[in-house]
RNA sequence: GGGUGAUUAGCUCAGUUGGUUCAGAGCACCUCGUUUACACCGAGGGGGUCGGGGGUUCGAAUCCCUCAUCACCCACCA
């Protein structure tokens, strides 16, 4: 793999040659005086030092005494200055239009310009103008065609073109210049002034910016490519926002050729060969042998030999072979047969902290290459983008906020991690944290802090890891039970049926939503319905639903429905938690053929399912809350059997109507169900959908406490249906929105009314 | 300085095209409950005028403007 990579660097290198978008060019490098060397800038460190700000006054060209006043902490650069520079907004100077003046010692007349880049508050709100010394100075320079001078030698030496103090060294170029300026009357003061100092990571040596020859590839086409792509083209970002910080990078404006030579000592050297006795004349080819031939004839001159040239030995930038991967994973460059087959890919996930290093790139090479490789046919018919869809997965982040790094210390130990919730818990906490494109807090004991958590922590990795463990007891229960050929009884059958009915309802609508969550790459929405529903659905109400009593055996179908159905929860769970569902599903079943695995078990399809049975459960689901909650405020055992009448109504006998629905109820609120007409009843009444309840028992209740909670719920109805008849007595929303939301409003303030009424009536029976 | 995003419950965060009670989850908190798959548990509960202000709309957590605070990326600090 290295050296295809290799290869193809050199491959994609000459071919750039070849098409005219390589070339060489000065790029405002950092340099170490001390090492004599370019460094990257990960090499510079950054520290705040107390220095001296000299101002300085250049006399304007044919005044009398008329002066400007600049300021510098470099002032030996002086001698290097091709400009003076004011913003053009800035009244003070506007009206030095045109006028020039002269730098001090070396007395050279240059000229004022102006520039939005300079500040007007800062210092004088003038700027002397360094092109070949100062990063910024060498764009303005480049935007006002300033000449460079160079006045350092490579070693920090001040060169002859800075007249004085030639063969000195910087720093003290710049002690011996402040006394020079002062004593000719040029220095106007000097201040403390503390700045920010770069130095070199190798020798500490205070870094100075340099002009140094690098290789550039030309980007305009690129950027414009890669940019059309994704705006316009088959490349589609996930969160979408992102398309706007890679349109920001890749705008014309910001596009800037790209330098691909690096000064280091690992990497892929450039495949250049320089003429030793001028530089100026190189030659880029695969091998020597080749840049040799193309320099015998250039050059008119059979008798060179390979002792001639000096190989370069800048190296490429990194991502200068990473944009080619799409295309080298396949050995694209030798052999196109398995690209044929599987370019371009579907989706990429990475971080959106390398879109542009990587991701701009590698579409840019797509389409610079594919095309050759994939032949005019295959690429009008595949395509040419190395992928369909990016996403941005969101970067993890410390407690702080801050990017994980090794010298930050502040990743957490993924092995102690795992230790402490498991690897499924691990993954189930991450994965249900990072909402698409969202970065994640990752708030974990790290490798060198405490490994307790931090109470109030987000302990997301517990989590799941008590997930795990829910799933593993589920497991346990089922394999615990006794099994015969059929059910106790006829309720049994009946609840047992219903469960499965609701379940299977239940688990379409689930599935049609994790799918609907992974297309769109809402992984964490995904892992969180399921959660929800196995949680939920399938532990607390089907499985205490089909719990037999205690000691009691279960009977043959309803256990195999149950182990069916809780291995299609492990198809959809596997992704998450790997592990945990594949050692539950080679337990669900005794025997189990060789290969039969979660992790290659067929993704379940979703059924459909009735939203009017879905509803009803949900009335179920509220049904035996408020009993429960009655139970809890009244000091009721949970299982002392009750009687729970319902006021008779068409609607509330069509709801229990449902085979196993009473059954079912009266299993897990532990009540006995009946119809009434009457009014008054002992114990606390409420109600569920539109239905009235009693709950009969002995203890009269707290009536003030129940009117209470009577009127506020009463008062909060009211207000609601305000609200609502508002709404519907608005032309404007009656005559503008769909007549779908017409209907539900209507439908809610019908329900609604019928609810005040009953708690009317209720209320009025505490008098 | 340029760019991007965030601000929703005590904490960490979801909330898709503006429209069912959409204001949610987990953790934390309060009450009750352990021979019954699970205390890494069960049942129930309290808690938020969705950062402030304005606007668009029949309707805004969601769209627009503005202010405030925070974070990150890039460039830099005469």
């Amino acid at each position: 793999m290295e050296d295809k990579l290799s290869d193809a660097v050199i491959k994609v290198f000459v071919d750039l040659h070849k098409k005219g978008l390589l070339y060489r060019g000065l790029r405002m490098t950092n340099w170490d005086p001390a090492a004599q060397t370019v460094l990257s800038n990960e090499e510079v460190i950054h520290s705040e030092e107390n220095s001296k700000l000299y101002h300085v006054r250049y006399k304007i060209e044919g005044s009398e005494d008329e002066w400007v006043t600049i300021a510098t902490t470099r002032p030996e650069t002086i001698l290097a200055d091709a400009a003076v520079a004011v913003h053009p907004d800035d009244e003070r100077y506007t009206h030095l239009k045109g006028k020039k003046v002269i730098v001090p010692m070396v007395n050279r007349v240059v000229p004022i310009i102006f520039d939005k880049y300079v500040k007007v508050d800062f210092g004088t709100g003038a700027l002397k103008v360094t092109p070949a010394h100062d990063m910024n100075d060498y764009e303005i320079g480049q935007r006002h065609k300033l000449q460079v001078i160079d006045i350092l030698h490579d070693n920090g030496r001040l060169n002859p073109k800075a007249m004085y103090y030639v063969g000195m060294d910087r720093e003290d170029a710049r002690k011996q210049i402040a006394k020079d300026l002062k004593a000719q009357g040029y220095l106007v003061k000097t201040e403390n002034y503390s700045n920010s100092v770069g130095r070199s990571e190798r020798t500490n040596s205070v870094v100075e910016p340099k002009l140094t020859k690098q290789w550039f590839l030309k980007m305009d086409k690129f950027s414009e490519t890669a940019l059309k792509a994704v705006e316009e083209g088959p490349v589609d970002f996930l969160p979408k926002h992102m398309l706007n910080m890679y349109r920001n990078w890749l705008k014309p404006e910001n596009v800037r050729d790209w330098c691909i030579s690096r000064q280091l000592w690992w990497g892929q050297q450039i495949p250049a060969w320089y003429l030793k006795t001028d530089r100026e004349q190189f030659f880029v080819a695969e091998t020597a042998e080749e840049a040799l031939a193309q320099a015998q004839q250039k050059l008119n001159n059979p008798e060179l030999t390979i002792e001639d040239f000096d190989r370069e030995e800048d190296v490429v930038d990194t991502w200068f072979s990473s944009w080619l991967w799409p295309i080298s994973v396949f050995d694209g460059f030798e052999n196109q047969e398995e690209m044929k087959y599987y370019y371009p890919t579907n989706v990429l996930v990475t971080g959106w902290d390398i879109m542009f290093f990587w991701v701009a790139r590698m579409i840019m090479a797509g389409y610079e290459w594919a095309p050759e490789l994939l032949g005019e046919e295959m690429s009008k018919k595949k395509g040419i983008f190395p992928f369909k869809d990016v996403y941005f997965t969101g970067m993890v982040r410390d407690k702080l906020g801050r990017k994980m790094s090794k010298s930050l210390g502040n990743s957490p130990d993924s092995l102690e991690l795992i230790k402490k919730y498991g690897a499924d818990g691990v993954r189930y906490g991450i994965l249900s944290a990072a909402a698409a494109g969202n970065d994640v807090i990752f708030d974990a004991p790290f490798a060198d802090k405490s490994k307790t958590s931090i109470k109030n922590e987000s302990d997301l990795c517990g989590t799941g890891s008590k997930f795990s463990n829910k799933l593993w007891n589920a497991l346990r229960m089922l394999k615990s039970l006794e099994v015969v050929d059929k059910p106790a009884n006829e309720t049994v059958s009946k609840i047992n049926n219903f469960a499965a009915k609701w379940l299977e309802q239940e688990y379409s609508k689930t599935l049609e939503s994790v799918e609907k969550s992974f297309e769109s790459y809402r992984l964490s929405e995904a892992v969180k319905t399921l959660y929800n529903f196995i949680w939920g659905d399938f532990c607390s109400w089907y499985l205490e639903l089909i719990k037999p009593d205690y000691q009691s055996p279960i009977d043959r179908h309803t256990l195999e429905t149950s182990i069916n159905f809780f291995e299609k929860f492990m198809t959809l769970l596997h992704p998450f938690m790997p592990f945990v569902t594949e050692e539950i599903w080679s337990n669900l079943r005794e025997e189990r053929a060789d290969g039969d695995d979660c992790t290659v078990s067929r993704w379940p399809s979703a059924g459909s399912y009735d939203d009017k049975f879905i509803y009803k459960i949900s009335l179920l689901k509220n049904l035996v809350g408020s009993v429960r909650d009655a139970r809890n405020k009244n000091q009721l055992k949970p299982k002392e059997k009750l009687a729970l009448l319902v006021k008779d109504s068409d609607a509330a006998r069509s709801f229990l109507a449902e085979s196993g629905m009473k059954e079912a109820i009266e299993s897990i609120a532990y009540v006995s169900i009946g119809f009434t007409t009457e009014d008054e009843h002992s114990g606390v009444n409420f109600i569920a959908g539109t239905e009235q309840y009693y709950l009969v028992f002995e203890k009269k209740v707290d009536e003030a406490a129940e009117r209470k909670e009577l009127e506020s719920e009463l008062k909060r109805l009211k207000g609601f249906i305000i609200g609502i008849e508002k709404k519907l007595g608005n032309e404007k929303f009656v005559s503008n929105a769909p007549a779908v939301v017409i209907e539900k409003e209507r439908k809610k303030l019908a329900d609604n009314k019928a609810k005040i009424e009953l708690l009317e009536e209720n209320l009025a029976k505490l008098n």
